[in-house]
DNA sequence: CTAGGGTTAG
């Protein structure tokens, strides 16, 4: 009997095509797409449509671009579907104009634009940093006959706090009831994360204290964001107030609850209770991350305690927490806050072994170390080595360098310093010229100390 | 056989 032949036909590769897009293969997904004509398959638009989905998940805004273009060759007519891919990869990518510009196209190829296309175009403008064009997606979208939900909402509150806009997010949430929209607990969590980034503390807190009444449950994400509000107004016994409310509140704490903790004790110099929060989460039942260390590593930082610092930088990997480039940043800091330049730059060697990339705040952190241990020649010569470290140095660095110049009474090197920052792109700014000025003052009380007469010869 | 949206920590 003739063994049975299964031939794939566009269901089986579409189906295929769908399960690399949900695993992240999107080189896959497309391989695949590209196997097709030899096969004698004819790709349609649930092909295409899965396919996009896949760069999009893959960070692959062009290439989801470039497959929209190739639709018509292939004579397959995009639908909804593929036109909110292709805007969900241009959000993904940091794409707004072109998010709002497919979004203009629909009409013109008669595709209408859904909830899920709006909320889309809406993310794009949030994460562009286009907080008034959010606002008016919303605003359009009853002409174009779609009515906005609390998705829609929350989405326009998140560009508002990205856009710092407290007031805008507030009025939002003040005008849903009137559309018979009732805020949720994402809707409260995205309002709250707006006072939060504009500093307004109290908001958050009462726009916490407000949820009860109005029937929303806090989860996780809400306290975490109200904790977060209370680091960033330094409120350390507020945001540890609203960590011992949360067990009544039946919401169990998680890593970012205690790094949010962590984070407001180390804000308020309170580096005890950021290493007794760290301490409390075993028996939480909470793992720490990179970034949990990383907030204890700088209260220790801020608290003058470098040694403390390193020890729970060597305690991570014991701990099964690789550290990453933050956590030696923050341990470098340590160090020079702790007057330890020879450390901080033992801390910089080890980075490649670790397998880590410095960066400029890595290095702006040893120059800064080696300036204070009055080490010009080394601010120096790190500075100079960034570019083959494949770093840009950043105006940071160069002001590091320059007070470095400066306290070493190197006024000539602080000047060629400065004129060497134009053509690295670099703009001096104020804390520039003043070392600068500071550093040619104190060459002239030298000068004028060392040379008493030459201004006469 | 297809997809897609909102909130938190360094």
């Amino acid at each position: 009997m003739p063994k049975a032949r299964v031939v794939p036909n566009e269901i089986t590769y579409n189906a295929a095509i769908s399960a690399f897009e949900k695993g992240g293969q999107w080189q896959l997904a497309l391989n695949l797409l590209s196997l097709m004509p030899e096969a004698r398959v004819v790709p349609d638009k649930i092909t295409y449509s899965a396919a996009i989905s896949a760069c999009e998940k893959g960070g692959q805004w062009q290439l989801a671009l470039s497959l929209l273009s190739l639709m018509p060759d292939a004579k397959v007519v995009p639908n909804e579907f593929t036109y909110n891919a292709a805007i969900s990869a241009c959000e993904k990518g940091g794409q707004w104009q072109q998010a709002l510009s497919l979004l203009s196209l629909m009409p013109k190829v008669s595709v209408v634009p859904d909830k899920i296309t709006y909320n889309a175009a809406i993310s794009a403008c949030e994460k562009g940093g286009q907080w008034q064009l959010a606002l008016s997606l919303l605003s359009l979208m009853p002409d174009a006959r779609v009515v906005p939900n609390e998705i829609h909402y929350s989405a326009v509150t998140s560009a508002c706090e990205k856009g710092c806009q407290w007031q805008q997010a507030l009025n939002l949430l003040s005008l849903m009831p009137a559309v018979r929209l009732f805020p949720n607990a994402v809707t409260y969590s995205a309002a709250i994360s707006a006072s939060e980034k504009c500093g307004q503390w109290q908001l958050a807190l009462s726009l916490l204290s407000l949820m009860p009444e109005a029937r929303v449950v806090p989860n996780k994400i809400t306290y975490n964001a109200a904790i977060s509000a209370c680091e960033k107004g330094g409120q350390w016994q507020l945001s540890l107030n609203l960590l011992s409310l949360m067990p009544e509140a039946r919401v169990v704490p998680d890593k970012i609850t205690y790094s949010a903790a962590i984070s407001a004790s180390e804000k308020c110099g309170q580096w005890q209770l950021a290493l007794s929060l760290l301490s409390l989460m075993p028996e939480a039942r909470v793992v720490p991350n990179k970034i949990t260390y990383s907030a204890a590593i700088s209260a220790c930082e801020k608290g003058g305690q470098w040694q403390l610092a390193l020890n729970l930088l060597s305690l991570m990997p014991e701990a099964r927490v690789d550290p990453d480039t933050i956590n030696y940043n923050a341990a470098i800091s340590a160090c020079e806050k702790g007057d330890q330049w020879q450390l901080a730059l033992n801390l910089l060697s080890l980075m490649p072994e670790a397998r880590l990339e410095p960066n400029e705040i890595t290095y702006s952190a040893a120059i800064s170390a080696v300036e204070k241990g009055g080490q010009w020649q080394l601010a120096l010569s790190l500075l100079s080595l960034m570019p083959e470290a494949k770093v840009v140095p950043n105006e940071i660095n160069y002001n590091a360098a320059i007070s470095a110049c400066e306290k070493g009474g190197q006024w000539q090197l602080a000047l060629i310093l400065l004129s060497l920052m134009p053509e690295a792109r670099v703009v001096p700014n104020e804390i520039t010229y003043s070392a600068a000025i500071s550093a040619c003052e104190k060459g002239e009380k030298v000068a004028a100390g060392t040379w008493p007469f030459e201004q006469h010869a």
